[in-house]
DNA sequence: TAATATTCGTGAATGAATTCACGACGTGCC
DNA sequence: GGCACGTCGTGAATTCATTCACGAATATTA
């Protein structure tokens, strides 16, 4: 098990990665894993091999243990990995064993549900400030936050140490919104607008494209293809 | 494993789709390709080049060739692709050139916003149902449409041919609403709660993972990583 | 303690997706 | 028409991701 990587091992801190570049799907796998580890936890099971993993979420055996050695080595051969001690480490890999200030751009419907979704809240990601630009919005209390103007962006994202920002404005407000996002400082944008948006190098944009997913669906009931496992 | 060889017989399927397995980013670049190929004609453009698109959606040129020729063969050499025609060309392969019936379980936030959401019926998709199992919900009008019982749902899917279903109902609800939706004959689920849920061969199943992308993000300023562009 | 059964971690092999590179074909201009 | 140029379509090369397969380490049982 002698890696290449040369840190000693003294590791009780977070894990150095980068190096060597980790592919997206890695990560999101990392998601994966650590909702069937939360899972596994509640059920009661101490350890959990790479082939019970795989099972629950219908991937390899292999693909889970090579995801994980990209991090570390946290099983132990002819055991398993330790679900709690593996949950926490997947957690400090992925950043959510920390609160996360979000910023809300859009008091709209989807906004307004993202508001009211406790998951959200529950992984540490706290939205503590809601945008927009309607004025018979701003000043009004939103499952109690009151809504800012737009335009005191940047001094809120200061004030509340603002980390993470997401759009939820219309497709042609939202590289406006963004703009003013990524001028204040922010390096993490949740996009919900279907447009493609610019951001300069060092920013981070995830978008979450719903008329995607449901064209993919409309593409294999049309083309009566197999779907593609998830 | 996948025994679904599917070549070589001569089994025509309407289209003219090549029978060679398209992959799952490709029929996603379609969805962009189409977003895109709407917004040009809007602009003006009556032909759109490869370069043109791929600088517009930051892929590669050669990249956009490649997955059209999937499809068939659209563009003139020398110009381009005609942007009137492709659109149209892709909307059928997409399945975006007729309606969708679509029934939604879960009237609530989720739900909510997307019953709101006017760009889906725009595109075809139309939400003509909404289930749940709150007796205080079920019979109230929900912008239009009356809320029906989830215990009903077949007829329903019946009487208004209901091709597409939305889960948004909480995570520990989603496998029950999804059993019921296959069982009555659901062939495309397009599922809002955060867990794998299980189908039957022949179901497509697409999650829309939004705890996923939001880690995603935390990853990245986490690990002081590039981000990956999507 | 020894023998057997598990399961990890990881280089190597395989497979899939993307990019390259070039011939074919079309346009536009003189 | 002939030439210069631009762009498609596509097999080949390359890059990237997944799976295989096996040695090493640990657990379990007698
Ligand atoms: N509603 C849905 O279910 C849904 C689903 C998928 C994607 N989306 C996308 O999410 C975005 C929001 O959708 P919605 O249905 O919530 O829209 P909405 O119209 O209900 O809300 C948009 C909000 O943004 C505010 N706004 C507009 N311009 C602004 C600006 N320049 N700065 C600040 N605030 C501004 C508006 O005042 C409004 O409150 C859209 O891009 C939409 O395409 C929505
Ligand atoms: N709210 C959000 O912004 C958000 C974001 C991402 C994901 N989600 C996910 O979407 C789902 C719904 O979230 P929400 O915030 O809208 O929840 P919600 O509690 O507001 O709404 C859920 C609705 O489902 C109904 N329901 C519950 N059990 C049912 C059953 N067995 N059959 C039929 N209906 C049933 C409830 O009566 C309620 O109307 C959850 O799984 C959540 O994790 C929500």
């Amino acid at each position: 098990m002698n890696s290449r990587r040369a840190k000693s091992d003294g590791d009780g801190d977070r894990p150095v990665i980068s190096r060597r570049r980790i592919s997206e799907s890695t990560i999101r796998r990392l998601s994966i894993y650590y909702r069937a580890l939360s899972a596994l936890e509640g059920e009661g099971y101490h350890t959990v091999s790479s082939k019970d993993l795989a099972r629950r979420e219908k991937l390899t055996p292999a693909q889970v243990r090579k995801d994980l050695s990209f991090f570390g080595s946290f099983g132990t051969r002819g055991l398993g990995y330790p679900t709690k001690e593996l949950k926490t480490r997947i957690a400090a890999i992925l950043g959510v064993d920390q609160t996360w200030n979000v910023g809300l751009i859009g008091a709209g419907n989807i906004g307004s549900a993202l508001v009211s979704y406790k998951e959200f809240q529950k992984q540490g990601f706290v939205i503590n400030a809601i945008f927009d630009n309607d004025q018979r919005k701003i000043g009004s209390n939103h499952k109690g936050i009151v809504i800012s103007d737009i335009k005191d962006l940047a001094a809120e994202v200061k004030k509340r140490n603002i980390q993470i920002v997401v759009i939820a404005v219309p497709a042609a407000a939202a590289q406006q919104a963004c703009d003013v996002a990524v001028e204040a400082g922010i390096k993490a944008i949740l996009n919900f607008a279907p447009i493609n948006l610019k951001v300069p190098n060092g920013v981070t944009l995830r978008t979450e494209n719903m008329a995607m997913e449901i064209e993919y669906l409309s593409f294999t009931l049309t083309n009566h293809m197999r779907p593609i496992p998830t």
